[in-house]
Formats: structure tokens, C-alpha cells, sequence
DNA sequence: GCCAACGTTGGC
DNA sequence: GCCAACGTTGGC
């Protein structure tokens, strides 16, 4: 899941421990969340769109996906005027910090990795901000971060 | 349904 | 700030 650290950052997310990720404004995304995520389950969190860009820890899901509060919020830059209560668009989850990386694995490193060639994240033209990493790509990753 | 215009993401 | 690679919107 990514997340600009300028916006909200693992620092801020180790600080709350828990959190409602929300904002997600695209289907793609919110079918993942909505569909595909459990709760117990683990993710990565990737700060994108900053100095160096690079996965920074893991956390866990910990609720299903509920409509997205900020959707009915007039005075949210999520607001979306074409959303009901009744059909809600948007989908949230709850995420608990679980912990860092050792160390960044960072965009550059993932690039380089031979192995990672596949990694959804490197793929071109990939913008998803939220989307499922396969169980050899997630243990590469934490073999880099040398856990 | 097509497609041009526009908006967003995110690396660089 | 630039720009590629999308996704969305709206006129037709």
C-alpha cells in the first residue's frame, strides 16, 4: 500500500499504530480493498512520491472494508457528491502498524533485483496505490531489508 | 460506443 | 517542474 510520507508516513503510522486508510479514489484500488483484503492479513507500506522511494514496513489489516467516511464529508478533498449512504463508491480499511523494515528496500534496489523483475510495483505504467504482493516477491523483499 | 480533453500518479 | 502512462468525463 502506498502512501506519500509527506501526507502520512510510517513515522506517523508507528506513532497512531492504528489507522483508517483512506482517500483510495480508484476502482482498481477499492475493488482490492473491498474484495481481496482480509483482515490478519499483512502488507507492505511503500512511501511514493519523495526523496527515496522505497517499502518501509509492514503492517496488518485490521478490519474489512467499510464505505469510506470522507466520501459524505462536504468539507473533505475526498468528497464525492455522486456517493450515498445507501451506494457508497468508496471503501476504507483499518491498518495496524506491525513494524519497520531494518532497513528501506528502496525502488532502485527493487529495480535492480533480478528476481523482483516481475514485482507489480516496477511494472510500467503501474499506479495502483494498493495491490497484492505474491508470496516470493514479499520474502525477496524482507531478504533485502536483511530480515 | 468513441474519443478528445482533462486530471492524477509518481518517478526523475 | 516535467512528463509518461494511465483513468475519468462528457460531448457527440
Amino acid at each position: 500500500m502506498k502512501s506519500e510520507p509527506d501526507t502520512y508516513s510510517i513515522d506517523d503510522l508507528a506513532r497512531d499504530v492504528r489507522t483508517h486508510w483512506d482517500g483510495i479514489r480508484n476502482y482498481q484500488a477499492r475493488n482490492m480493498i473491498r474484495d481481496h483484503m482480509r483482515p490478519g492479513e499483512q502488507a507492505f507500506f511503500y512511501h511514493s512520491s519523495c526523496e527515496v522511494p522505497a517499502v518501509v514496513g509492514i503492517m496488518k489489516v485490521a478490519s474489512d472494508a467499510y464505505p469510506d467516511p470522507s466520501q459524505f464529508d462536504r468539507k473533505s478533498k475526498y468528497y464525492d457528491p455522486k456517493s450515498t449512504k445507501e451506494q457508497p463508491r468508496w471503501f476504507a480499511v483499518d491498518v495496524e502498524f506491525q513494524s519497520r523494515l531494518s532497513r528501506p528496500v528502496t525502488l532502485t534496489e527493487i529495480r535492480e533485483k533480478k528476481s523482483l523483475g516481475d514485482f507489480r510495483l516496477i511494472k510500467r505504467g503501474n499506479r495502483l496505490s494498493v495491490f497484492p504482493v505474491s508470496a516470493k516477491h514479499w520474502n525477496i523483499v524482507q531478504k533485502l531489508a536483511g530480515g
